[in-house]
DNA sequence: TGGGCGCGTTGCATAAGGTGAAACACGCTG
DNA sequence: CAGCGTGTTTCACCTTATGCAACGCGCCCA
């Protein structure tokens, strides 16, 4: 593979770079790309969407990070859930020219929902803002990890609730929490509303952000691997409204991600209007 | 990452085309990529180029056809297994150079060893044409099966040797064999004689090439792996002369192969000189 | 609140360098 | 030996990759 007598193609060449140095780090934006290969950025951004039109690399919504599209190589560790953001970005980006709403795409952890990707960039408002990637939610006090609890099966939810019960927890409080799960199975759709007595992680700053959330689960072969919620602010009272004006919208966001994530199929709404 | 008002890169998104092309198929020829992508060959040249010293791609030997690089991706099967040939390439051209006789590279299968890459076609002469890859080898004619058979563990050799036995296997005919792979073993590198009176594939073939071949194990964290041979034309009666003079390169070669494989580490021997 | 800074994005003039036709080299086949 | 198929090299043309410069925007800090 040493071939002489014959040039490089120095484009090709400075875009491979580009490549590995974003399969190197997981996750890199443009100016650490910058940096660190010391080329300009408008020629790194020509690169960049060359990569991404040839699907090997994406760009994340919630940070505008690059990411490296994961080949069937990662066959690993649940290659599936790794794929979920890549597969979900685009679908939520279509949700957000529809809904006037932001949205979190969360999957289960061992005692929290954590944040995987949000369209949330996407809107102007400040009052938009979301939690970047890789913040943790509860279980208990957020309607995406209600949506998540809610679609579980049975043997998983019992083992989620026994590591979040707290020693003192107070008689009957566990039975609550069981019978909003069961609202929410029955409606179809997480609430963060209505309140539970267990501590979890920043329950308060949850309470007090002044917001409304609802979320539904993401389900892929018969079973939950992530949820996608909807955020506003609780100012008017018109929320019943917001809500059913936008659920249909969420749920079909949703089914056609869990549709995607089954067939493994990436990129495929970039064509047509998905959802 | 469907950024718009921005041009992307068309010498970047050609060249990865070539390299698509090039992971879809396993193995593809300059011919074929140029009726595959409709690119001219001088350009596809430069680009395969390009991957290669980016470590994207490489060339195997045997016959020119350019292979994809297997990533910390292909944790499959064997990735090691698979990466053999691409690891083992460079240190067989390197033996080219050193030693007037073409060698083959083989792995051990169920019932023959096949072979993954040979440095034949460096060698100008006719007579230097050793089999093209995927060639199946006998365990027990060959000096290249003999030598796994010998270095391998007694439970692999057993289950061979079992795999292998005719029905009318002659009496003695078996601890022939043994004793045959024993004075391998104690001798440090196999050759095709003395002849054993088993059949197995193109027993004859072997027989009336008018060849002669020394073989020794490739060995990766005490397991042979792999063997890597030298042939060459029986004329000649300085057979003794050949051999001593090209055996110190041979097993240097294999043990820098087989270093090479247990580090996983690749394209080393293409900046200093290996072996 | 407003100014400044960091980061991403766009436009464009320039020449760097990608391109492919053509010619060459080589082996194989008929 | 001629002719074909394949891989390789060369080179002059002009597409196109490039990076400077300017802009927009959000964020931080005074």
């Amino acid at each position: 593979m040493l071939e002489r007598k014959v040039k490089t193609v120095r484009a090709l060449e400075r875009g491979l770079d580009v490549l590995i140095e974003v399969q190197a780090r997981r996750a890199v934006s443009l100016h650490e790309l910058h940096q660190a290969l010391q080329l300009p950025k408008a020629t790194l951004l020509r690169m960049l969407l060359t990569l991404g039109r040839k699907g090997l690399i994406w760009q994340r919504l919630a940070d505008g990070a690059y990411l490296p599209h994961l080949g069937p190589a990662a066959r690993g560790t649940g290659s599936a859930v790794e794929h979920i953001a890549e597969i979900a970005s685009p679908y939520m980006k279509a949700l957000s020219t529809k809904v006037a709403w932001p949205s979190v795409l969360g999957v289960p952890r061992l005692d929290h929902m954590e944040i995987l990707e949000t369209n949330s960039p996407l809107f102007r408002l400040d009052s938009a803002i979301l939690g970047p990637v890789g913040v943790k939610l509860s279980y208990i006090h957020t309607a995406t990890g209600r949506a998540y609890l809610a679609a579980c099966d049975e043997q998983e939810r019992e083992a989620i609730i026994a590591r979040l019960r707290p020693k003192d927890a107070a008689p009957g409080s566990e039975d609550d929490l069981r019978t909003i799960l069961a609202e929410t199975r029955d409606r179809g759709y997480a609430l963060r509303e209505p309140l539970h007595p267990w501590p979890d992680r920043s329950k308060q700053l949850v309470l007090r952000d002044g917001r409304r959330s609802m979320a539904v689960a993401i389900m892929a072969n018969g079973a939950p691997i992530a949820t996608i919620n909807l955020t506003w602010p609780a100012k008017r009272g018109t929320d019943e409204a917001v809500m059913h004006r936008h659920l249909e919208a969420l749920h079909q966001t949703a089914q056609a991600i869990g549709r995607a994530v089954a067939t493994q199929s990436v990129g495929a709404p970039l064509a047509g209007n998905a959802v």
